[in-house]
DNA sequence: TTTTTCATTGTACGAATGTACTATGAAAAA
DNA sequence: TTTTTCATAGTACATTCGTACAATGAAAAA
């Protein structure tokens, strides 16, 4: 082979990219319905319609593949939520995080499958969880942290810790389409639907920001 | 054996009694940390300290014993709520549903596994689900309804469906206690101990009923 | 005392697991 | 054309799984 060789064929990496990402895809909905532990790499592979030693040979092992599953969830969440306005300018700001909730609520709803892993994989304190938290999750925490405190000081958010209200806001957006199969089974109601997405958020905005009993 | 005799040796009897509470507690444990099928049978056994057989003569099978689980589980719950003060009265009410509020936030924090073995089976959407729905889950969510109508009534609730309520809520009490690993990675925090518990009712019920934002 | 009961233990087995290994064969390189 | 590469397929293996079944032995019953 020449030594400037930089690319093989295109075709037959083509295909191998393809190969790696019907790994990939099915591999996120079986950890998102069976977590890490109870999925098998054969199951796996049936559901990308490939050999089970493929997934040894494109992601090394189970672990790994977990790992690059996880990775292009945070990725994609990332460039899907980019062109949301930042919270900034006090006269823009509370409509910006309603923008965000409403944004983030139609994330939740369009791949629940995020959610679902990275629940089960923390109810398991696993250690996958120590990293994907250091490599994902806490970066992001921190960065919201300090657009919570901009939003206390204007007095848009109440002043408790970012702690609770990440957790509160967090599990609010996400419960209904990650509990689904919940919602489906208390109201037949099938909760993945445009109308009832934009319903959510308008819950989630209303009870926080918009609702005020006052005491009678 | 006298025709008559309804009561076996009492000291067996409670030994036995007692071999069955240390398989389902184990069983809880296990359950909670892994999910269903990434829990075996032996691994319960092994936290029980008994021999991997009497799961199997105690329970029938690993779904009986999880039944058995969950049955304990709602029960409990039910025992433990009981003497909250019911939202009827419509000068108490706003003061009563803090109160349930609360009680139901210590409860998550003194039992987290209830939640976490939930949540797994939510996210399955196993059939055990379907079972623990029917049995425990809908009666509850059903009764919920009617004081959650006669809230939004008082206008203590704002005017959004049950079905996001009850969702919105139940996830906000749960989640830091359900994913304590999580804030444990976040923040170093140690959920469960008191202070800390009576600070998320308190965020809870700042945020929902107590904060408002007017516009500006 | 002898017999029966039954909670517990021990054993066995087919099925499924993760993954290391070899084999294959079409396409790329020589 | 011949040789090499490498993505994919097949095989093999130790381990663990749920659970059926037989063995045990101390306590209860007779």
């Amino acid at each position: 082979m020449s030594e400037h060789q930089k690319y093989r064929s295109k075709v037959r990496q083509e295909q191998k990219e393809a190969t790696h990402g019907q790994i990939l895809q099915a591999a996120l909905d079986a950890f998102a319905a069976n977590g890490f532990d109870a999925t098998s790499v054969r199951e796996i592979a049936g559901r990308a319609k490939v050999n089970h030693s493929l997934v040894t040979y494109h992601f090394g092992n189970k672990a790994g593949l977990w790992r690059a599953a996880v990775d292009f969830l945070f990725e994609r969440l990332e460039s899907e939520l980019a062109d949301v306005p930042p919270v900034r300018e006090a006269d823009t700001a509370f409509e910006n995080i309603k923008l965000f909730i409403r944004a983030y609520v139609r994330y939740c709803a369009r791949h629940p499958e995020h959610a679902r892993i990275m629940v089960q994989e923390t109810i398991s304190a696993s250690d996958r969880l120590d990293w994907a938290n250091r490599t994902h999750t806490k970066p992001r925490y921190e960065q919201r942290a300090s657009v919570h405190a901009r939003l206390v000081e204007l007095g848009i958010y109440p002043d408790i810790p970012h702690f609770e209200m990440n957790f509160i806001l967090a599990a609010a957006a996400q419960s209904i389409f990650t509990l689904a199969a919940e919602a489906k089974n208390l109201e037949g109601i099938t909760v993945l639907d445009e109308p009832r997405i934009e319903a959510h958020a308008d819950a989630i905005i209303t009870l926080f920001f918009e609702h005020h009993y006052d005491g009678n």
